[in-house]
DNA sequence: AACATATATATGTTTAGGCATATATTTAGC
DNA sequence: GCTAAATATATGCCTAAACATATATATGTT
């Protein structure tokens, strides 16, 4: 179960910050698309993902190769408002911008499966 | 100048979470209202105070021997929004309601002075 | 075999905490 | 009025624990 004792450092390491607003921003994103967005490398990134999955703030869905992360659907809604301010609020600001531009130019896209 | 990488990491020590939702439910305290809430030690408390304080989230105000602590008035609307979203949503919870339950029955409450 | 992802191990850095002590302000005694 | 005690707060130093990262390697899927 999420508190605010347990969701808080979640958000408190940068990498994960990132990957969070990303995940709020676009939906859902494998690790390969995140760690392309970050310019980060595969361990730091998975390894950050796993810890979120286990506070239960990301949940995760194999596909094939990749494994998908998004928000966790049954995040509290007093955890998903937070995410939602912190992402609307920095938008625009420094390194979250070019992490959203730099996954469009991300290479090896998993496909977008019409029918989920 | 407050940035969301600068202020979660503030929100992820459980003694500082307490704190500042202390704060926000109350307005304003010293150190040692918020040290008996809490039932901590004085140094411990004074710590986390000064780096919310550097770190923008706080300001202080001495009035004689007391030195009064409140959330930063020029605080980023986004940071105020989370810590309300937080504090709200916490409000009943475990620490947080005891807290405040503790800081009526704090001895030596400083004077509180009508016109400020 | 090739690819995406996860984990193990080791290492360096950060951080929190306790204890002792310093600073600052007010009060009391002379 | 000056000094000393009392009170509230801050800080210095040290230790222990937590955390992040790199590198190498393992797992799982096609």
């Amino acid at each position: 179960m999420i508190t605010v004792e347990s969701f808080f450092p979640a958000l408190a390491d940068p990498t994960r910050l990132r990957c969070l607003l990303l995940l709020a921003a676009e939906g859902e994103l494998c690790v390969c698309e995140l760690t392309h967005a970050l310019g980060e490398s595969q361990p730091k990134i998975s390894r950050h993902l796993a810890m979120l999955r286990e506070s239960g703030i990301v949940s995760d869905r194999r596909e094939g190769l990749w494994v998908h992360y998004r928000l966790n659907p049954d995040l509290p809604s007093w955890a998903r408002e937070i995410l939602n301010t912190a992402s609307q609020a920095n938008a625009a600001a420094k390194p979250f911008a070019q992490d959203r531009k730099r996954l469009r130019g991300a290479p090896n896209r998993p496909p977008v499966r019409c029918c989920p």
